[in-house]
DNA sequence: ATCTAAACGAGACGGTACGTCAGGTCTTGGT
DNA sequence: ACCAAGACCTGACGTACCGTCTCGTTTAGAT
């Protein structure tokens, strides 16, 4: 089950203005709604035809517009998360890095938090290829790059010592996240934040 | 789909000797290594069907002993890499830790390695809760406790400053591996390994 | 294994037009005519697999229709040998039943006759009670009704004595043919057919 | 899944007269007793496996000396009914036909009555060639014959028409007697034994 | 005001894999 | 050699969900 593509369907620029019915907005919105619903209730019990039901609409509706249930789920958690990357960072690298941590465990393991959602989706990433891709570049790499500018701050106000390797340090600290959220042999709590923020700005320090 | 126990069902000690056929040691060997054989040629080809006809065995005897494909994966794994983990210490912490990850990635990355393997079994454990049990017991901890080795072994030499969360660097450095592994957006190559091992020892160094 | 009701679902018809897409009726006779390509070929053979593929149709289009593979060789048979029943009575009596006998046994021992197919049907009536109650009222009904009609017909013409339960005549003839059908410890020839249809009549003789 | 003979396996006479551990008797008992309990229970949980695990024994020991549950069944029955043929022909044969289907309705009809169990036996002899020769052959053969008993003293008497076809008769009563346990769509009651006993015996009247 | 192409709710369709079940055979250790 | 226990192979079953394909209806923009 191939995924390519994200919401809008490929229409060449050119072609014809518009011709028929427009898009449904408001059973976009249902369908989003329905799916992000289900995935927090259950992810288990999410499937293509249960979102349809939930929105009130037809499975074609949602195939029309989306390759797969997980497409329409990561639109929906996109829209949900859009604004909550904190991107300030005014040091000392730490404090910042703790501050990061502890808002993203506080998303994740809320009851009703996205926690499950985020494992379903890294989980369907590895039997899906093209998935994989829009999973990378919209949820994943956006994340990376939040992290990177907060360290790109520090190296700025010369916290760091030289020779960084800025995005191994990263992965070791989303790692350390999506690890314990992945197998749960660790709680997603302040002290984690704090412990995993400690030994990273130390692997950094001058 | 849930699941619970992996192979030899719960037979309490005390109740009886044993009565009726023994289980045919050698179908199990066949379908082991029929599951992964299969694993390695194609993950997404694997199905409880094929693997009963590889081996040349009745579904029944599978589900009779495991409680899906991917116990029956896992074990077969656990069996392969039974003797993989190498727990020499030599110091320093620096070269272990590179050494631990350098002969990791090669057994993943390999072609033909085990790379795509994990990958399902991992995504497989977010949907099912009592396969995550197992797969957290049985492949995850024996690998942190192989690190925690390697890491304790440095602090019995002095190598690291007081007060170190072992716990939480062990996640830093198994969670870079996973995070890449999952992610793909980085090579698991040796200077992955190297860039993460220095990384990880500067955040213990005194 | 219930069987109750046969082809289209019972469909309350005020309730609502119709929506979505419609029955294939393509489909549905070439489920019908596989069932009874492969019944009459080995009834034994036939299984609810075997009749999708041969159909070129998938399973769960037979189970939305039917109950069981039963119920869809019943539904071809009945469109088989709906106008089988030859209810023309010119007296008499005897002259009657020998047709009607006749007739029928011909349809069911000519080689690929549906003698097999009647026979597994009655057999599968002792085991499912939902089926046992459409093969009595669509299939055994009928066929009482067409002998009680020659009977009645040989009352009207004054050839019987009065006082006859014709319904226990019914089950002596019927009877008779299922029951060398059912045992096969006698021929159902021509010669069986006027032997029975002789001693029915001289059963009613005034 | 054919089935060929009965009871005791093929032992060629000359062969040996017996080594090792005698058959349990015992074990016998218990399979046929079960075997009919569970018959007249209820038909459809009658299975080698539950027959084994009621009378304590493993299924080997049955497939030992039956070739399927419904040899075992066929055995138990023929045991119990051993002596139900009512012979006595005192005459007329109208009499005599009554008395013989009141009786046989009677052990068919009655609550635990055999009726269910015969109607399966019936169903598989049409199923298993194997089983329907012996079926035929123990069970529906001394019946005919106890029949054609009953018919031949009333042409000892005097009380038939010349030339008759008392196969033919036979068949007529016995298949209307089946006919009505199979399809079940008339009662099997002294009212109908009385009809039916009518019919034949005026059938036959000189 | 009409025409027309597309979106829509509904739901039937072909397909794949699943996990279950019963039948009949084979093997173990004990009697 | 028999037995109870129970593992084994086989093959069909009925279910679940997927993604596709009609239906007949609705709606917006072009004419």
């Amino acid at each position: 089950m191939p995924s390519a593509a994200q919401s809008p369907p490929p229409r060449r620029p050119g072609s014809r203005p518009h011709t028929g019915r427009a898009r449904n907005e408001v059973a976009r919105r249902e369908i989003l709604d329905a799916a992000m619903e289900l995935a927090l209730e259950d992810v288990s019990g999410l499937g293509v035809e249960a979102i349809a039901v939930r929105a009130g609409v037809g499975k074609q509706t949602i195939y029309r517009w989306w390759t797969s249930k997980y497409d329409v789920v990561l639109e929906a958690l996109l829209e949900r998360v859009r604004l909550t990357l904190s991107r300030t960072s005014s040091g000392p690298l730490e404090k910042d890095l703790a501050r990061f941590l502890t808002e993203t465990f506080a998303g994740i393991g809320r009851p009703g938090g996205t926690g499950p959602l985020l494992r379903s989706l890294m989980a369907h990433a590895q039997l899906d290829p093209g998935f994989a891709r829009i999973w990378r570049e919209d949820f994943v790499a956006p994340r990376r790059a939040a992290l990177l500018e907060i360290i790109g701050a520090a190296v700025g106000r010369g916290e760091t010592a030289p020779g960084l390797d800025s995005g191994a340090l990263v992965d070791l600290v989303l790692g350390a996240l999506w690890f314990r959220l992945l197998v749960e042999h660790a709680p997603l709590d302040e002290a984690a934040a704090r412990s995993i923020a400690a030994l990273a700005a130390r692997a950094v320090a001058p």
